[in-house]
DNA sequence: ACTTGACATGGAGTTCACTCCAGCCTGTAT
DNA sequence: ATACAGGCTGGAGTGAACTCCATGTCAAGT
């Protein structure tokens, strides 16, 4: 498969997928006698790896750390465990801060939701839309 | 209250405060006859404001878009509620990414929970894993 | 043989969101 | 009176993650 056709499968820039390959995200992938890149199936699989933890947010550098064990063997499991571990409690705690930040948003959404119709913007008693770390519970934000 | 309690309270350096106000993610505060920031209940409203929207990953020109609404007045209501729920929508799609990317991250954790055990790597059939929009169903990904 | 188009490479440039810094001002303490 | 801690400004610098570009190679078509 041609890079052409890896980056319109998944709607990224040959660029991009480059850029993976020469920072270590994905193993380098084999050549035409020519030196033009050939995806195999395998190759696809570490695409939609990078893809996938990128899209979480993953840290390319962490990403590459990854593959770099996956190419140690086998004496590297438990370090790939931990490193996924911390990448998911990484995540975890990314939706959790967007949790809090969802519920203050649909507190606030509802309140203009009235005020468009009333022409009257107001908050009720600061109980529920200061819900993250940040936010004081005796205040009403903006 | 001064620059150096504020960013105290919220664990923030000086100068991202600082940029806050320059960018007008939040209006400009008020200063004392020779100059120096001193913030109200109400600035830190708005300094809580942003801090919760970035946490959201919410981009700071956006945010400054809202602050600029809120100072245009009633007009804006609709506008802001739109903006808001435009937020909102950003931030659920990252939730889901977040969850699917979460769920391979489980199943490989587990995967690799056995490994250390047995010393070996073995992916069940590809069900389960594959759950996001870049990978595919009949793959096992490393 | 010549043109064309896809791909390769190394390195420079871009964007976002800060972060740092030099140089200056001012209120308070010694 | 002098020192100094804390704050101010404009502008430059940083790190992460791409993105763009000039130049060069190669295979296939005319």
């Amino acid at each position: 498969m041609t890079i052409k056709q890896v980056c319109e499968k998944y709607q990224i820039s040959q660029d991009t997928l480059r850029y993976y390959e020469r920072i270590g995200a994905i193993p380098t992938v084999n050549r035409t006698k020519s030196g033009i890149r050939d995806y195999t199936e395998a190759d696809l699989g570490w695409v939609e790896n990078v893809l996938c933890m990128r899209n979480a947010g993953v840290p390319v550098e962490m990403i590459t750390e990854y593959v770099k064990l996956c190419q140690q063997g086998d004496e590297t499991f438990t370090a790939r465990r931990d490193l996924l571990k911390s990448a998911r409690s990484q995540i975890l705690k990314q939706i959790e801060k967007y949790q809090a930040e969802l519920q203050r948003l649909e507190y606030k959404i509802s309140r203009y939701e009235a005020a468009v119709e009333t022409g009257n913007l107001v908050w009720n008693e600061p109980s529920g839309h200061n819900v993250c770390e940040n936010c004081s519970q005796d205040r009403q934000n903006p």
